[in-house]
DNA sequence: CTGATGGTCGTAAACGTTTACGGACACTCG
DNA sequence: CGAGTGTCCGTAAACGTTTACGACCATCAG
């Protein structure tokens, strides 16, 4: 016996509801989901009295028949492979997200894999059983399977970050062309001759990227390429600091640093101050991205900005424009290579100028 | 007309696999779900049919029916309140959280407010909606108008940090008492008699407790309070240089400071050079957590460690205790401070031994 | 007055699962 | 041989929505 009265402290109904109201249920889904043939009095008292009862439509009755989740997987994979990743303030990506797709009555969930789960079964598993409409891929790998995935299922996606495929597909990465360019620029302008270059790990897209602009840009300045400067790895503190101890042990150790990972100049000027050599001064550095943990360190790190709320409403945008475009319309993906601008701080000065 | 062969590259119905196989989607399904009534053979069979075929039972579908939802919601407003908020490796939080979680087949979605939404009106939102069965909290204000409101809808729910309600309910938080009991005694041990203090703003709970606990600590002592030397701001690292600045200005500025903000300290650190003061050599900082910020800095900060994984554990096990329970039996909800260990590293030293 | 029109609303059929129930069949035991 | 007992499987009714469809009524033109 279906009975308001009887029934318990459970989530109200529609059906509840609009006994309460002395309607069908149809005209209550119909005034709060906007809709017409709804008189304007009805609907407002529909609205009202939800208010009131603290009534929502149960998420799974609406997505089951509408079809569509209302929401938007950000995927986690717990390793600290990305760029992003390991920044706390990737928090502030996801506001960027939030706010662009809280305007089209999208939710944004970041779902985490589980212990020991494979990224490609994570994403299978959230993607059969129909988690979200759209999924926002974050620390892509050089050759991933997600992406290969997705778009043979034809999942609405956005990748932060290039991978090695030739399909096409949405993308937004950073301008590690440019931003290499930039550092090796200012480098190489003020003299140095001997970089030593820490690149991320090579099973990461960016590592391939990093590594050839850097050889690119000696090539132009007509330098010779001293593979033993290029070191690949976990681009964290750790790593950074191993790999500085290695690059100024060699036989002629570099003048100047360029640190592709977000944590790497850390353990940079941790190694560099165990050999009794202070950044800034006797070697240069430059690092990747002013991020809350860089901007502790002292002297003052010269490196990339970002506007990480901008990029997240950029990533939002193209995804948008994935999930509404029309059936047979076809779409030029975005592909963008995010900019980020130098900025001069007090690493990269030298006082006494080197000399090749 | 339901065919197979006609439908396009939808996702897989358990109808159609049921089809594939030749069973009834009844069988399907108690195969899928590890329940009797099924042979060996035929679930074997239907297991690996899913597998071949990708196919997961559909998310709303399922909860409709069962009444469960299989996710735990992990909320997060993005104002930089909490003090493991801003904290990327609050990471590791939920990593300890989806391990055990994963072992009850329950998985983690972090669900972000949207632009300008109340935090209630957010879970309200989520709750009447059945987004999840269960919810972690962050960032509990010191009055919370969502603990009422979970209780009273009887959603199972822990929250990250305590709120001035009388309520019974299940929290964790961490043991500020004992931390600033802890790092008051060593200071004054040291001989310091004037330490300032920066306390979160008064609208976190935490802010009492720890204002509290440094009162009790000087009387104790039979010291004198101060109140110029309490100061209450963002617990972010500009409010801890501007707190640092104004306390070095006092007549009597202090020869110890004590920061309970994640960032505070590194604006600390600025502040004291920028008065051309040393900390660990001029003045002893003490920190709240070891966190990668913090890690950056140097000299090496005396502060708190804190094993985010295991408390994402304890968090989770809370929780799937609350989920698990029967119903009439009640539980003496878990309610737990959280001890860290205070680490001893170079910043609360002092070269000179200050006098009172 | 009659038929058409338009505005409101109720009815019922989906959406994809899970699960209580019952049926078919094989086997055992008296 | 009959009844009882399992095992395995199919049937159908939920779960809470949305929405196509049709019914009803008032209004209005002819």
């Amino acid at each position: 016996m279906r009975n308001a009265a009887a029934r318990d402290h459970a989530r109200m109904d529609i059906r509840e509801l609009a006994s309460h109201l002395g309607l069908s249920i149809g005209t209550v889904s119909r005034a709060l989901n906007d809709r017409k043939d709804v008189s304007p009095v009805t609907r407002q008292r529909v609205i009202d009295a939800a208010q009131v009862f603290g009534y929502a439509a149960n998420q799974s009755g609406r997505t089951l028949r509408r079809g569509r989740t209302g929401t938007v997987g950000f995927m986690l994979t717990l390793e600290h492979d990305s760029a992003i990743h390991g920044d706390p303030f990737f928090m502030a990506l996801l506001e960027g997200l939030q706010h662009v797709l809280s305007e089209r009555d999208l939710d944004v969930a970041v779902l985490l894999a589980r212990k020991g789960e494979d990224g490609l079964t994570f994403l299978h598993r959230h993607v059969s059983r129909g988690t979200a409409d759209g999924w926002v891929l974050s620390g892509t790998q050089y050759d991933d399977p997600r992406i290969t995935f997705l778009l043979d299922r034809a999942i609405p996606f956005v990748a932060l970050g290039r991978t090695a495929t030739d399909r096409d597909y949405a993308w937004i990465d950073l301008d590690l062309e440019g931003l290499v360019t930039q550092a090796m620029a200012l480098l190489l302008a003020d003299g140095h001759r001997r970089i030593g270059l820490v690149a991320p790990p090579a099973r990461i897209n960016n590592s391939h990227i990093v590594v050839a602009e850097y050889r690119a840009a000696l090539a132009t300045a007509g330098l010779a390429i001293d593979d033993a400067l290029i070191h690949r790895g976990d681009s964290d503190e750790q790593d950074g600091q191993a790999a500085t101890r290695e690059l100024m042990a060699l036989d002629e150790p570099p003048s100047a640093l360029l640190l592709m990972g977000e944590t790497s100049p850390v353990g940079a000027y941790r190694a560099l101050r165990g050999l009794g050599r202070e950044p800034g001064r006797d070697i240069a550095v430059i690092g990747l991205r002013d991020n809350p943990t860089c901007q502790a360190l002292s002297p003052d790190l010269t490196c990339f900005t970002l506007d990480l709320n901008a990029l997240g409403l950029a990533i939002a945008q193209g995804l948008i424009a994935i999930l509404e475009r029309k059936e047979g319309h076809a779409l030029d993906p975005l592909q963008l290579r995010w900019p980020m601008q130098l900025r001069l701080r007090d690493s990269h000065r030298m006082s006494a100028c080197p000399t090749s």
